[in-house]
DNA sequence: GAATTATAAAATGTATACATTTTTGATTTG
DNA sequence: CAAATCAAAAATGTATACATTTTATAATTC
């Protein structure tokens, strides 16, 4: 388990090449672990995307793909919609405030860096997905979100987007506090492909 | 690998009371393996929703839950349309007479039992879902499929929702050869929810 | 010399043994 | 007597050792 942790934080640092198979004497030698604990991180890293089967032997780092990460985005930009939907009826005043704080500790000065504001980011919408109360459609968006940082990873995102993505933020507060749930189910899909469209975009561009 | 197809076909057909913590040494020794092997189909059938968590130690059957059958349909009605989309312009003749077999081989007489019907059904959606060259967003199709399997069991639908279904079937190859892209969609859409409705109510009946 | 088969090496899968954690039951204590 | 603590047990996690499978290399054959 913290096997797993440790080797998803090396995996989105770049610390293994994409494309070459790892071996798993390789990983328990350099963790200092058997291959047990290896093994179980691997199947799990594999289920989530961040790793992809190598033939009939081992795995391998898969190269980013636009086209998945367009698809990841699909999903989430038809799905999460319904969460929040769900989740409307229940957004009391705290949990909007606390949405609201998050949103606030996004705008420090001097910036986060990408990872924290991605953090921030994710926090900032499961607070809200949670008071849908649907645990099967919520862990199916949180997978699609974890497998969604692998692409957003360490890539700072442009501040000029990032501020468009706040003012999205404080709206679809502001339509939930109001009660206009479709309205704000409607801007969080655009929210999403949006996102979505700046990172395939980034991913596509011919010098990464 | 084989452990895991042997212990979810066991799983399907009930053999483990739901809510019963199961031990590893305990199916080790039924299975006559070492638990090392079973670990690794364990948490693979619990990522794939056979089994949860069950506090820190060990894993359960969970009961059959209305609302997560509702809430994988409800997924599956909003993404599978999205790779019926996609597939639509590749669907040469030959994928959607391969397709129209695979209808006409549910019509036999006797008719098959539930699993032999299940398994052909899915066949006859992901021929037509393949053709979108969409693996991320077949995969996630394929995997929330994988979690309604538990639920589809081995209870037989009655023949009236079967004869129905067959006809939306026929009906959405119909719209595809004809090139009606987007009325396909809608009725797959709504042939989704049917079923979802069919297996939401059936589930929530009094006794099962 | 190319292709195919045989052989050795290397990697994964599994069993056994041991370590660690968690649970359970009893015992003590207020 | 209830609650809390401690000890023994049972279950899980991990290491080491072995078996099986896969890949790479060499040898043989046409």
């Amino acid at each position: 388990m913290d096997l797993y942790l440790q080797l998803k934080a090396d995996l989105q640092h770049g610390l293994f090449a994409p494309g070459t198979p790892l071996k798993q004497s390789e990983i328990a030698e350099h963790y200092g672990v058997s291959r047990i604990p290896v093994r179980d991180a691997l199947a799990r890293l594999k289920s989530e995307g961040w790793l992809t089967g190598h033939g009939k032997r081992g795995v391998a780092v898969p190269l980013l793909d636009p086209q998945e990460a367009e698809d990841l985005y699909l999903m989430r930009m038809h799905l999460e919609p319904l969460l929040l939907e769900r989740a409307a009826p229940n957004l009391n005043g705290e949990l909007l405030g606390r949405a609201r704080d998050i949103l606030d500790a996004m705008e420090t000065n001097p910036p986060l860096d990408a990872a924290a504001l991605g953090q921030l980011n994710w926090q900032f919408h499961t607070g809200l997905y949670r008071a849908a109360a649907r645990p099967t459609l919520f862990n199916t968006v949180e997978q699609l979100q974890r497998q969604c940082e692998r692409y957003i990873g360490y890539q700072n995102r442009s501040l000029d987007y990032q501020d468009t993505s706040q003012r999205e933020h404080y709206q679809l507060l502001e339509l939930l506090q109001r009660g206009k749930t479709d309205k704000a189910c409607t801007l969080l899909e655009q929210h999403i492909a949006a996102a979505g469209r700046v990172l395939v975009a980034h991913l596509s561009k011919p010098r990464d």
